[in-house]
RNA sequence: GGGCGCUUAGCUCAGUUGGUAGAGCACCGCCCUUACAAGGCGGUGGUCGCAGGUUCGAGUCCUGCAGCGCCCACCA
């Protein structure tokens, strides 16, 4: 329908008033950090990684974070979001190469400088996608502050702490075994492999005796092929079966040579056969087992897993990939005899996160840093409570790692990412390392150095990032205002990736921890629980939801769901039921602009009506919960606070009672009433706009004109607490749902008008006569008598409340059965409650311990509820009479 | 094997110093009452996983058990 533009439709439509402020914004200061403001907060942005486009958990962890930047900002502080973008090594490099692969090219082809070319002309294309998300969902980041975990400063900031840390000696160069993504052909760290159960087989194998083939010991194995590379076999040392064994030689089947048989207690003689085969180049246990008796460590494979040319590994396996020689080992066994049995058998096996590839446990040269020196005093800021984690309970798998942690594999056989600073020399075997590019070697000064090929793992720039991106290591300003940062916004899937890194970088690096609350957010999931992936096809995209239903209404349901230390599932019924929400708050703003008058909200108003002072008193109550809330990281106890109040009090009761104020009554009480109803709008205007930033904003400008915005706004203030009215009114509405309670019962319908009595004290009486039109409104009466005290009346429904007893006459409207049944029903729950509330009071225990406004209100309940029970009984003696 | 979390209305979930259980959705009934049918009003619905314990009183605290989920470690 077309709606002229003096008069706002009556269906809210994000898609026309979201970009409208958003713009505003945009072209304005508001983002960025207030210049004269004393007290300062700051959050770092998780960097999105340059892998394509945000999903839902980005869309969720990032309102959460705007909900806490716009909130700070609007309470007069200067505010840095600091944003920016992460690399992401092997993710980004994999998406590039899978483009190339897409078109038949491949990254060799191209060489390292030409495939970089590409991946930053990705980067590009991706952050203009995901910067693009951002806006659309209102994030109030400082745009002008962009970085990126691979720009100058992040580098500079990377290679000072490669320095210095290679110069402490808590980086070194090491040649062990680490876990090998075959596929993408470089070492990953024990994080990036995930294990899981996979049915496999379980060989028996036949190892004959040196001194007399005839006999042999039967070993079992996951793995056949890397028999080409065993050292031993070893036996548990109190094995009684193979003592006479340890110390003899084994013929090692396939390949002829010898392998001794060794005692160990990493053998555990009741699992397999008790005999294990030994191969220290390529099983981590083993890799141990080989230290301890000083077996040789046979490298069998290369880069890609592919069996290698190594003259002690048989000519006929060389140059097999890995699962083909397994099949030919097998096959051959069996020809030969050697072959046992082969049983099915369910075990782990570890594969990349990234390429799912088997990983092998693989002995290359890698770069350490030493952890422990780092770890300690990370582990202490959390145990002393320097850092927080909320909800607390995560700070147990943080320690849990911590103090377990191992020394970190830092280097990549990659080409995205920082090349490490470390340089050979042709000329003798000294290393520089160095922050610039040195001409010429530390050691022997000569000129034939060559950088090292490869590249830092992603985390290692990421553990900086709270501190790079504010320019450090130079002393900046803003590392001066807005570090430590106030608090990280995260998920716990990657507490040990990132979090547990900056923590350790940080203190090492700034002597202050990086961050002071640590917020641990849930998993998105879809509706049936299942995580959310490309693959299952169950991905929301934020952007979907925001075109249909609106930025607000998406924030608006993430910041409901984010309770602590729980997933949430994401059902779209439910940012449908919160776009609903935000149609009532436009339509409820646009009765109120219609009834303005010539007002203008006032703060400091002070009016006379009970209805009006107690809408000031419940919105004072109501900042005062969605500031506490918020405080305290609850985000879906202020959501929740916000919807009752707008809707269930404002829109629901305060509305439709201010009605009878503008249409009925004198033009002073019409100009009171219109002041209160737009000042309580633009209070929680103000409480909502952390969390819909766009409609309030929208409103916020309708309400004071096109100059005003709120996003720089006041938070809201305080406004007269009034417990008096408050009670009067909650009396009211008390009477109010007892005649509509029997109006629905007894299906009267609603444009029906209807005489009500009701019966009451003197003084209970004077204070609602005064509510009188608010009382015949709200309940459609016709009319309205008063009744003394302890009337009774005949031949009508009846409803006793605390402290009033309301009639509603019969004739007419109802059946006497039906009203009977009613009454029957309401005798039998008040009887209910007598017989609890008198057995707790019968109780002397109770009386004598428990607290004594507990026991008054147990007295106070039971009083009312044989009044009430009384009147019931009364009532239904005189409809039965009729 | 070690650790963590969850179990409340048909569904999804709130419930913070222990004081007689709440919301949204769904469902039923009456309504286009001049802000809103993406709405209004009313209503049905729960022995809070099981078993003990502490307490005058337990959804809430303690112990054990069961089911589900996750993390870490790991038997070749």
């Amino acid at each position: 329908m077309n709606q002229q533009a003096s008069e706002p439709a009556k269906i809210y439509d994000p898609q026309t008033a979201e970009p409208a402020v958003s713009d505003q914004w945009l072209n304005s200061d508001a983002f960025k950090p207030r210049l004269d403001a004393d007290e300062h907060y700051s959050i770092t942005l998780p960097p999105p990684n340059v892998t394509g486009s945000l999903h839902m958990g980005h869309a969720f962890s990032d309102t959460i974070q705007d909900i806490l930047i716009r909130w700070q900002r609007m309470q007069g502080k200067s505010v840095l979001w600091q944003l920016g973008l992460d690399h992401a090594g092997i993710a980004t490099q994999m998406v590039v190469e899978r483009q190339l692969d897409a078109k038949g090219e491949h990254r060799r082809d191209l060489g390292r400088e030409k495939f970089i070319e590409k991946v930053w002309d990705w980067k590009a294309e991706s952050g203009g996608m995901i910067f693009g998300q951002m806006k659309r969902l209102g994030l109030s980041l400082d745009w002008s502050r962009e970085r990126f975990t691979m720009d100058e400063a992040s580098s500079n900031g990377v290679r000072e702490v490669f320095v210095r840390l290679f110069e402490e000696g808590l980086i070194y160069r090491g040649k062990r075994l680490v876990n090998w993504d075959p596929v993408l052909e470089t070492a990953v760290s024990d994080l990036e492999v995930v294990h899981g159960e996979e049915q496999g087989h379980f060989w028996h194998i036949q190892y004959p005796h040196a001194d007399d083939p005839s006999k042999h010991v039967i070993v079992a194995t996951t793995r056949p092929e890397t028999m080409l590379g065993d050292g031993a076999v070893a036996v548990h040392p109190s094995d009684e079966r193979y003592q006479d064994l340890i110390g003899k030689e084994l013929i090692l089947p396939l390949c002829g040579r010898t392998i001794p048989v060794v005692a160990d207690d990493y053998v555990d003689p009741e699992f397999g056969t008790g005999c294990v085969k030994i191969t220290p180049a390529h099983d981590f246990n083993d890799y141990e087992v080989g230290k301890r008796h000083d077996l040789p460590l046979i490298n069998i494979f290369t880069n890609r897993a592919h069996i290698n040319d190594d003259e002690i590994i048989p000519e006929q396996y060389r140059g097999l990939d890995r699962y083909e020689a397994r099949e030919r080992i097998v096959a051959d066994l069996e020809a030969e005899g050697l072959l046992y049995k082969v049983e099915d058998h369910e075990h782990k096996v570890g594969r990349g996160d990234r390429s799912h590839a088997v990983i092998e446990p693989y002995l290359t040269d890698q770069w350490y840093v030493a952890i422990q020196d780092l770890a300690d005093p990370a582990i202490k800021a959390v145990e002393d409570g320097d850092i927080r984690f909320v909800p607390q309970h995560w700070e147990k798998t943080y320690f849990e790692w911590m103090r377990n942690i191992q020394d970190w594999c830092i280097s990549r056989q990659l080409w995205w990412g920082h090349r490490i600073p470390a340089w050979y020399c042709e000329d003798c075997d000294h290393i520089t390392v160095d922050r610039g590019t040195p001409e010429c070697c530390g050691g022997c000064g000569s000129k034939k150095i060559r950088q090292d090929e490869d590249v830092l793992d992603t985390w290692f720039s990421s553990g900086l990032w709270p501190f790079t991106t504010l320019d450090w290591p130079h002393d900046s300003m803003e590392m001066q205002k807005f570090y430590s940062t106030n608090v990280l916004v995260t998920g716990f899937d990657i507490i040990f990736f990132w979090v547990a890194r900056m923590i350790m970088m940080g203190l090492k690096f700034t002597d202050k921890v990086p961050f002071k609350d640590i917020y641990i957010h849930a998993l998105i999931r879809d509706a049936q629980g299942q995580k959310m992936s490309k693959s299952k096809g169950n991905v929301i995209d934020p952007l979907e939801i925001i075109d249909d239903y609106g930025a607000d209404a998406l924030r608006f349901t993430l910041a409901h769901m984010a309770t602590p230390g729980r997933d949430v599932k994401l059902d779209v019924k439910r940012i449908e039921s919160n776009r609903n929400f935000m149609n009532k708050i436009w339509n409820a703003a646009r009765f109120v602009f219609m009834n303005r008058g010539d007002a203008a909200p006032d703060a400091d108003v002070k009016p006379t009506s009970d209805v009006n002072r107690w809408v000031l008193s419940e919105l004072n109550s109501t900042a005062r919960e969605v500031e506490k809330a918020l405080a305290e990281y609850r985000f879906n106890e202020a959501a929740g606070t916000l919807y009752n109040f707008i809707w269930g009090t404002y829109c629901d009761w305060y509305v439709e009672a201010a009605k009878v104020s503008l249409y009925k009554d004198d033009e002073a009480s019409k100009a009171e009433t219109q002041v209160v109803m737009l000042t309580v709008l633009d209070g929680w205007l103000r409480l909502l706009h952390p969390i819909c930033p766009f409609i309030t904003e929208t409103l916020f400008q309708e309400l004071h004109g096109p100059d005003a915005r709120l996003v720089t706004s006041d938070w809201t203030g305080s406004y007269a607490d009034d417990e008096q009215a408050v009670s009067r009114m909650n009396r009211v509405m008390e009477i109010v749902t007892a005649i509509r309670s029997i109006r629905g019962e007894m299906n009267v319908s609603p444009g029906k008008k209807i005489v009500a009595r009701i019966a009451a004290s003197d003084s209970v009486r004077s204070e609602l006569e005064s509510q009188q039109k608010v009382l015949m409104s709200l309940a459609r009466l016709e009319s309205l008598e008063w009744l003394a005290e302890g009337s009774d009346v005949e031949g009508a429904a009846v409803a006793p409340l605390a402290e009033v007893t309301v009639f509603l006459p019969l004739a007419g409207l109802v059946d006497v059965a039906e009203e009977l049944a009613r009454i029957e029903k309401n005798i039998a729950k008040a009887e209910k409650d007598v017989a609890s509330l008198e057995g707790r009071l019968s109780n002397q225990k109770f009386v004598d311990s428990a607290p004594e406004a507990v026991v008054a209100k147990v007295r106070t309940d039971l009083d009312e509820n044989k009044a009430k029970l009384e009147e019931l009984q009364a009532a239904k003696e005189r409809l039965k009479e009729l």
